[in-house]
DNA sequence: AGACTTTTTGTCACTCAGCGACAAATATAC
DNA sequence: GTATATTTGTCGCTGAGTGACAAAAAGTCT
């Protein structure tokens, strides 16, 4: 058995295998790294198509394959912790309330994906002036709310495109958002910022209160 | 009195008179109306610089002193419906909730920019297809959060970057955003969909409902 | 070992976005 | 009228991103 790491019904074994779901992901993890490596050394702006593809020794049209622009390349970094947390909405065990399963599955991710956690730390501080890499952030966090959605109508029963199912995904992605930034912006070299399960749990308290005693 | 709408204390009354942020204002408006006419026409993608410079004989040169992307040329259209809230809040009488201010400010908002009001749908529903212009879309948005931000510290007695002023800030300023969403597609020609005040109000119940009984 | 087939990558040429520099036009005060 | 400051246009450039096609890679089959 050859290893297909995508198993496709109607193999006919004939020519080069197409590259796996895996192998994909691993190069544009590296692309990403050599992304954010450039992009805190020299800026954003400074950083060229070409530094980028230069750096890991491939052609600037492959990397246009794989990354539909320059800002973009860094997208798998910032999708990190919310990735995580999308997957294990799935697994969202019925006895949990979603702050609590969210705060779990944040703490988790905190821990695990320990090497990128500081690119994501300096990405995430590069969003308040790059315009750029802002927008990727927050189209990160926009397509997450597709996912909360879903799994908040399966949960409620109700249907994906209720106004009160959107404006709840809405309101707990955001403040995912809120606490991410929180996070990026107190975790200093020093390290005394909080932990992100804190801040998770901070925040979504902050949206279970509703607007509050002093907006109302 | 020669018309100086900008009255600087220090006119040396000597050359030409910096054009008046009115005046700006007004041209940023034309090439917004010129930028989604030719976007709803031909598509974003298949529309340059150039169509629009030329739709209003101007250089393009100076379209991009105006608006740094082309996507961005029609973010006054955007930010139509958020600036006469951000803007009302400076006047948000302390005897009414928040959720009141906002959803006169909207209905207020609806009458008023009649003309624009479609260009805005029509921009909305774009928004779903054009990652440019959604991209745009989200930052008015975010923009928005730092002013709601500042409102509701100000009333609450809290820093502005208190996590819990944040937190509620981008959280009301999401819940209009998918009213907003949801206003452009339920708006058709046959003008069935609900209001604008109506669905403000809505999706801000839903906010004050915190996470709701379902996800807890 | 081939030959064969399919995917991936690289090379080339091109369009368009967007900016810096400088000239030309415009609008005011004197 | 002249002088001055602002705006606009022209020119030329770099870089983003794409389509087309050739070269290389990685397999299968005999």
């Amino acid at each position: 058995m050859p290893r297909t790491e995508t198993p496709s019904p109607e193999t006919t074994g004939r020519g080069r295998p197409p590259m796996s779901d895996r192998r994909k992901h691993i190069v544009r993890a590296q692309i990403a790294h050599a992304a954010v490596k450039l992009f805190t050394a020299k800026g954003v702006s400074a950083t060229t198509g070409d530094d980028i593809a230069h750096e890991l020794g491939i052609s600037t049209r492959t990397l246009w394959r794989y990354f539909p622009s320059k800002e973009s390349c860094v997208r798998p970094l910032l999708t990190g912790g919310l990735d995580v947390m999308t997957q294990r909405l799935r697994t969202w065990p019925s006895d949990l309330s979603l702050p609590e399963h969210l705060e779990r599955s944040g703490a988790l991710d905190e821990d695990a994906e320990a090497p990128s956690m500081a690119s994501m730390v300096d990405l995430i501080r590069m969003t308040r002036t790059e315009p750029g890499l802002r927008a990727v952030w927050l189209d990160v966090h926009h397509s997450a709310e597709e996912v909360f959605a879903e799994a908040i109508a399966d949960r409620a029963g109700l249907a994906p495109d209720a106004l009160s199912v959107r404006v709840r995904a809405a309101t707990i992605n955001v403040a995912l958002r809120v606490a991410a930034e929180r996070f990026a912006d107190r975790t200093g070299d020093d390290d005394q910022g909080e932990g992100m399960a804190d801040l998770i749990r901070a925040a979504l308290d902050v949206v279970d209160d509703g607007l509050g005693p002093i907006t109302r």
